[in-house]
DNA sequence: GTTATTACTGACCGGTTAGTCATAATGGAA
DNA sequence: TTCCATTATGACTAACCGGTCAGTAATAAC
């Protein structure tokens, strides 16, 4: 009749409860980091028990493994999407891709997860592979197809591709560590989409024949 | 007489101690990281006991920001002599700086520094504030004046220099995280010197006029 | 209603480890 | 030889926290 738990306050929804607590997890390690967090707080903040949390997530672990999947999915099949719905000259997919990523560094949970993965990937190494084959395994062959597909056009001199990718972003994951480790700490801030925008020019002409 | 410890067999030298103690902690904090590392093993290593590590050490972080610290100083004053002493023309001086950082990231712990001031800014402030201040606000200027020189002799274009500065570093920053992160979690290895080169080539292509 | 099932919780435990402290060894000075 | 400042240590503790578990509340089934 109720559907609500007395004590709590809150209904009871199974299914939800997996996304809840993902939510919470998510905003808590962003807050202050992974091992900083506690069970307890994502419980609390969730609005259940910690061991409520263990019906649902087998450890602390599987909370953030669960969360790099989600994240990187859903980046990485919308930039596949960006890049091999584009035809003709490649030239301007590459300001449209960092400004793309510009726009993820700054409007999403994405920088304090890669944050976190550095973070953790010696202690939790399974993260990191899930990281390494998630992210950078589906990531960089698509940047380095473009470069490709520019050489191969006559549009982009004869650069090494995948060292050519790992130039072009770069720059983005230092405004990654920027915004999640040194503004915190009082740096001044960095206008992502203008810098995205900066270095996009300059590699474009830099890679162009 | 003995001038040598009984229990460690150890000669008594009070005055290189904290040395010894610095250089076991930066191969511990490099090999597993700063919170994995037990203030026992450090002891260890350096060939005391842990309580002796406290009587030259104030805490655990102390031995941290007296790493980032040396560290901080050494390869800032080498950069900032490259740099000055330089004259003519600075577009050969991208390709050199590059090469050497190159060389930093390959041959020396700055980079498992680099790593563990990310993973414990949040944790510990001062660590960050300590490699804010010693290395990003010293290094930073540093290549920005670099780009500013190159503008007002007409070699490169009217860039901005703080972005520019950042877009040069960016991609070292990357192979920074290529080899702690992810080559110890089966990444490719990357030829970190082959790519700077290829680094430099594209962006300073990039900002010629 | 009564029972079975699912969802949940408070209290607890075991392992870990930074940092402390009372005490001891050392070696130079007198 | 004796002293004592310095250098050192083993043993300890206090706090923390992930994870467990015995039991309870809520809902569904009959």
């Amino acid at each position: 009749m109720t559907n609500r738990s007395v004590i709590t306050g809150k209904p009871r929804r199974p299914e939800e409860r997996p996304a809840e607590i993902l939510a919470a997890a998510l905003e808590l390690f962003a807050e202050k980091g992974f091992s900083a967090t506690r069970m307890d707080e994502v419980a609390a903040r969730a609005g259940l028990s910690k061991a409520g949390v263990y019906l649902y997530f087998k450890d602390k672990t599987a909370l953030l493994k669960a969360l790099v999947n989600e994240m990187a999915g859903a980046n990485i099949s919308v930039a596949r999407g960006i890049v091999e719905a584009h035809e003709g000259p490649v030239s301007p997919l590459v300001a449209t891709i960092l400004a793309f990523l510009a726009g993820q560094v700054r409007h999403t949970r994405f920088p304090e997860l890669i944050k976190i993965v550095i973070s953790e990937s010696r202690a939790h190494p399974e993260v990191g592979q899930l990281y390494l084959d998630g992210v950078v395994r589906q990531g960089l062959p698509l940047f380095e197809g473009l470069i490709r597909r520019g050489i191969a056009s006559g549009e982009f001199r004869n650069v090494d591709p995948s060292f050519a990718a790992k130039a072009m972003l770069g720059p983005m994951l230092l405004a990654v560590i920027w915004k999640t480790v040194l503004e915190p700490i009082g740096a001044e801030a960095l206008d992502i989409e203008a810098y995205a925008a900066q270095h996009a020019q300059i590699f474009l002409k830099g890679i162009q024949s």
